[in-house]
RNA sequence: GGACAGCUGGCCGAGUGGUCGAAGGCGCACGCCUGGAACGCGUGUAUAGGGCAACCUAUCUAGGGUUCGAAUCCCUAGCUGUCCA
């Protein structure tokens, strides 16, 4: 959530950093006013909840002597009705700017460059060259069939269309995959954890996903209760509603969900392959810093994300996201698009995100900052996808017959 | 699935309608004592919001109700524990 506070004080400059990700002025100001008019409705409710108590009190008072109340008691009842209407008018003005100011995305930093869309992304570097051919590659859906590695008819089966089931070496390649990558998180510094997949609206709200997106969630049928799209929810919501001392900072999680995401307006996006599919695996980085520490950290991540990458020997490149481009949550993103020769072209494998204090104030994680509380950072990232791995995994390590070259730091863990 | 019990501040724990935001203890912080420490003694020690000073509002799991007034009574939900199937 943006911070009100700021938005009243300097109303132009938030304006024009979140009219770069297309907010509308007309959105914020009335933001403004809602904001404005809570308060106004707040002084009001208190100030007769205040009168309601100080008689209340001369109540006791008055029984305790015995004198007659009648006329108090007239006073007292009046007020009742006053401050009955006066907390209506509050809860909804309440209502109305929540619903606003949770819809709002995160104002985006001012390194962000500016842009429409993926097109204006700008690259930072490339990490390793790309292997030459003396053949033309395959998709990665030819290979995996090939292989028998992926079915994805009998995905389509059990669930409907964007599912798939690995089998034999493909299945163990996702484990090893899986496996390997929570170890080399772990080697980093990042302690693992294992979360539920299914969350409820608290935390969805969160970390930003409700209220405004949960035609991508899949819901449970008669209960407030959500399959996970990524395990920055859980893990970032370990800490919700807590007053951290400053000693635990920073927490650095990492930890291995399934995802589960309905894909709505993907249709026609990615259709074949495992590139989008509505149940995928992925091992997460979670980072809960000092408002000073989380560049550092953002830093950090990127360049575990692209170590890991580099341990896999698949090229990579690191992307700076346009303004546009940028998230709901996110005040800075890098994403890590992998190579794949296949394609003939680089495809996000890893996004890596500082929500700064977006997530931190909606979710209300703070820690003691010198006998005051301050809201924490939060960063996330994946590290990385496991689906998209095994695909740049197979494109850039096939033979010309098809077979498929195991990276060499897998080994162990396939055998 | 059924029955019962409980859920109070960082922790333990008192409190069954009226200065209770909450006794007491532990812990923690500061001070005294000490050569230094322990012990002892003293003082302080929840969170959020508004004015941003006095002060005011809210919070004793959550939500609702009764009442002039609720930690205390009633209802619902969640959680924990015990027992029965």
């Amino acid at each position: 959530m943006i911070d009100l506070k700021l938005l009243q004080k300097d109303f132009q400059g938030v304006s024009d950093k979140l009219v770069r990700k297309g907010v509308s002025v007309e959105l914020l100001d009335s933001l403004k006013k809602k904001s404005e008019e809570l308060k106004t409705a707040k002084v009001d409710y208190e100030t007769l909840q205040a009168a309601q108590n100080t008689m209340s009190k001369e109540f006791g008072i008055y029984k305790k002597e015995g004198k007659d109340v009648s006329e108090l008691k007239a006073r007292v009842d009046a007020n009742k009705i006053k401050i009955t209407e006066a907390l209506e008018v509050q809860r909804i003005k309440q209502e109305e700017l929540e619903s606003l100011a949770m819809s709002i995305p995160n104002i985006p930093d001012d390194d962000v460059p500016d842009g429409e869309d993926e097109n204006d992304n700008i690259e930072i570097r490339k990490v390793l060259t790309p292997r030459e051919f003396n053949f033309t590659p395959k998709e990665h859906w030819e290979l995996a069939e090939q292989n028998g590695w992926i079915d994805f008819e009998r995905g389509v089966k059990l669930a409907t269309s964007r599912f798939s089931v690995s089998f034999g070496m493909g299945a163990k390649l996702e484990r090893a995959l899986i496996n390997f990558m929570l170890n080399f998180n772990s080697k980093r510094g990042f302690e693992e954890v294992s979360v539920p997949s299914i969350v409820n609206r608290a935390a969805l709200e969160g970390t930003g996903q409700l209220p405004k997106f949960e035609d991508d969630l899949y819901k449970i049928e008669d209960q407030e209760l959500f399959l996970i799209p990524t395990a920055e929810v859980p893990v970032t919501n370990l800490f919700q509603d807590e007053i951290l001392s400053p000693n635990q900072l920073p927490i650095k999680l990492t930890a291995y969900t399934s995802c589960f995401r309905k894909e709505a307006g993907a249709a026609g996006r990615d259709t074949r392959g495992m590139i989008r599919q509505h149940q995928f695996h992925k091992v997460e980085l979670v980072s809960i810093t000092k408002p000073e520490d989380s560049d550092k950290i953002f830093d950090e991540m990127v360049q575990t994300a692209s170590d890991l990458l580099s341990a896999l020997e698949l090229p990579h490149r690191l992307v700076n996201l346009c303004s546009g481009d940028l998230g709901f949550g996110a005040a800075k993103t890098v994403d890590l698009e992998v190579w794949l020769p296949g394609q003939a072209t680089y495809r996000e494998i890893s996004s890596v995100s500082n929500t700064r204090e977006f997530q931190a104030r909606r979710a209300k994680i703070r820690f003691k900052d010198e006998n005051k509380n301050s809201f924490v950072h939060t960063l996330n990232g994946s590290s990385l996808a496991v689906g998209r791995t095994m695909v740049a995994i197979m494109e850039n390590f096939q033979n010309e017959d098809g077979s498929i070259t195991i990276p060499k730091v897998l080994e162990s863990y396939i055998n």
